[in-house]
DNA sequence: CTTTTTTGCACAATCGATGGTGCAATTAAT
DNA sequence: ATTAATTGCACCATCGATTGTGCAAAAAAG
């Protein structure tokens, strides 16, 4: 009777089945049927046998010919973090409330893999792309460009279509504000006894890097260059800068301002090397939020970025289409230590 | 001249510029044609066409005739985690390498979420699916196997294909014992100084459960129940189990065992509202790694699951084509308190 | 009972690639 | 110089949907 279930029904096989022609039959299915002037009882005898026979239509067949797939992209640098898998998190349900499909990838921070990836998703006609943390988005918008792909950049903006991303600069500010503050109590705090870890040469950390002086020059006199260490996005490369001060001086700075989770990881592995006192009274802030990192045994204050406010910002300015583009900016959030926030997973029943 | 750069080029396109075929142009950027015969300047003058007008084949196109379609699906619980986010990571590398196109998305732990993103994977005509901690991984084989899908278990098994797990008894076992012999200097632990927390009714709970209390009754002579409370995949209902037994006790046990890092994060939303001293001197083993989670103010034991391990023995059988459904046990490593491990990022460069 | 309008649907081209088949031209064998 | 074998490629059906167009039957208008 039933095909053995092992090739997938088609609008072909419905079309025998219900005696209709396959115009109708898909014309009903994809649900342009009362444009057709499809009778209601036809439309009724279609949809039975669809759902008898488990029909589901050939996404790749309709993508051929509607040159749209229904996919809607992610492009991270990474997957591991919580920052980006929050985003991840959050970017899937904004995509399948729309009715579409979420794909998400990663491209390790690599340009030439960057534009490859988006080139392989544009192979399969995805409808949208949001290109997050890109390390050239600039390369990637030529190469959606080219295929005519409407994108948006998220987390590091490009200069060529609109880019929603975290206000980096009163971000830095207000964290290092926050950090200052926090060593009031002690002795004063010098200019050199606060340093920045992490970060390379990208839009985010230049503008997290100008807060963080201004504000220092403005409230502890002067801002030395040497407190500044871009250590590009790795933990080991942060790591080896802890290291090195550690070496020359003997203990850790003060305090200082991590420019992301992944080099406060550098920081987890320079403390995994030495005693507990290395680091008794030292004060760190942080551009990212992670709950444990939150807890950790001093004082650690951090920036969470307002992920569902940029995906929501990013789909409403898509979805306006075309503009000049411009850079929107989102405020972050201060998260005093000790806190532990709800996140994107809060939002999921949890079913037993 | 050129053509905007509007549409992409087709390989009808280039079969008039080359005066070929679009069968020849098609085998020529396939890789088949030498298998048809196809002479090797003809080849060099398609090639050099290509490249001029930067053909890309359209996967979509390609994928509905052959019906496959480079894409490899993993399915996930969620993203915002570092368990699932680095087997993500994980899994990208792995597809990348074998030239295929990964693709990542999550179900929320919902039955029937899960089977509806998998009947749309398969309509994309994706070649393998990866199930990772599914909620129901049976009710996803059923779908599979009705498209004639390769797929494959992973964390939670299920009873109709091959799946790769941690073993959860073992570490279980493990990380009990670690936490007794961590308590071993103060006073003896008592039976009921040491809980556990989090998880479900599902495999990997209950083997850890099992191993857990197993090896509570061997080295400490008791096991009552009620130091067992799953409470769901959620931090807030860990938090409640918290809050509760400290609203009846005023204390948090002295040890307790954690499901997941998802129910610590429970954990952590207790201390944000409780000073310090209500965990001055706990004891927390915790199943799953979590680099900062590791560097808490208290010792906190955790498992690291061996995800490359899981993933590369699932890439291997999924290879190796079908055969009867076997449990695949990886044996997960267990993380001394304060330690930073190097994960799926390290494999990146960080150019700058 | 015509003529017009509306209803309901079938036909066929198309999206871009793949792969089986067949055939002419070239080369080799006899 | 024939015949046989090989080379090199073109032709065409096909994958499963979408969509513009056309036309017969039914209903409404005159």
């Amino acid at each position: 009777m039933r095909q053995e279930s092992k090739k997938k029904a088609t609008i072909y096989d419905l079309s025998v089945l219900s005696g209709c022609s396959a115009s109708t039959v898909s014309a009903v299915l994809n649900g342009t049927w009362q444009k057709r002037r499809i009778k209601e009882s036809t439309a009724e005898l279609i949809r039975s046998l669809a759902e008898k026979h488990q029909y589901t239509a050939n996404l790749q067949a309709r993508g051929l010919r509607s040159s749209r797939s229904g996919l809607v992209g992610l492009l991270l640098p990474v997957h591991d973090n919580r920052y980006f898998s929050s985003m991840a998190q959050t970017f899937e349900a904004h995509v399948r409330a729309r009715g579409q499909c979420p794909i998400v990838v990663s491209a390790c921070r690599d340009p030439q893999e960057e534009r490859q990836t988006v080139e392989t998703l544009i192979s399969y006609s995805i409808d949208e792309l949001f290109v997050a943390g890109a390390t050239d988005p600039d390369g990637v918008h030529a190469v959606c460009e080219a295929a005519g792909l409407k994108h948006i950049n998220i987390d590091l903006p490009g200069t060529k279509t609109h880019s929603v991303i975290s206000d980096n600069y009163e971000g830095g500010r207000l964290l290092t504000k926050a950090i200052i503050r926090h060593c009031e109590g002690d002795r004063p705090l010098q200019p050199e006894d606060l340093y920045l870890f992490g970060g390379r040469n990208d839009h985010a950390s230049r503008e997290r890097i100008r807060g963080f002086r201004e504000v220092k020059r403005a409230m502890l006199g002067a801002d030395p260059d040497e407190c500044i260490q871009p250590t590009g996005y790795s933990p080991a490369m942060t790591q080896k800068a802890f290291e090195t001060f550690y070496a020359r001086e003997g203990r850790l700075p003060r305090a200082f301002f991590i420019n992301s989770s992944i080099n406060f990881e550098g920081l987890l592995r320079f403390l995994g090397q030495h005693p507990h006192e290395t680091f008794a009274d030292i004060v760190v802030g942080c551009y990212d939020y992670d709950p444990f990192g939150s807890f950790l045994p001093f004082p650690v204050i951090m920036i969470r970025q307002d992920v569902d406010g940029m995906i929501s910002k990013a789909f409403e300015i898509v979805d306006q289409g075309r503009s000049p583009p411009e850079l929107h900016l989102i405020q972050p959030e201060l998260v005093p230590p000790r806190t532990a926030l709800m996140g994107p997973l809060d939002a999921l029943k949890d079913i037993d």
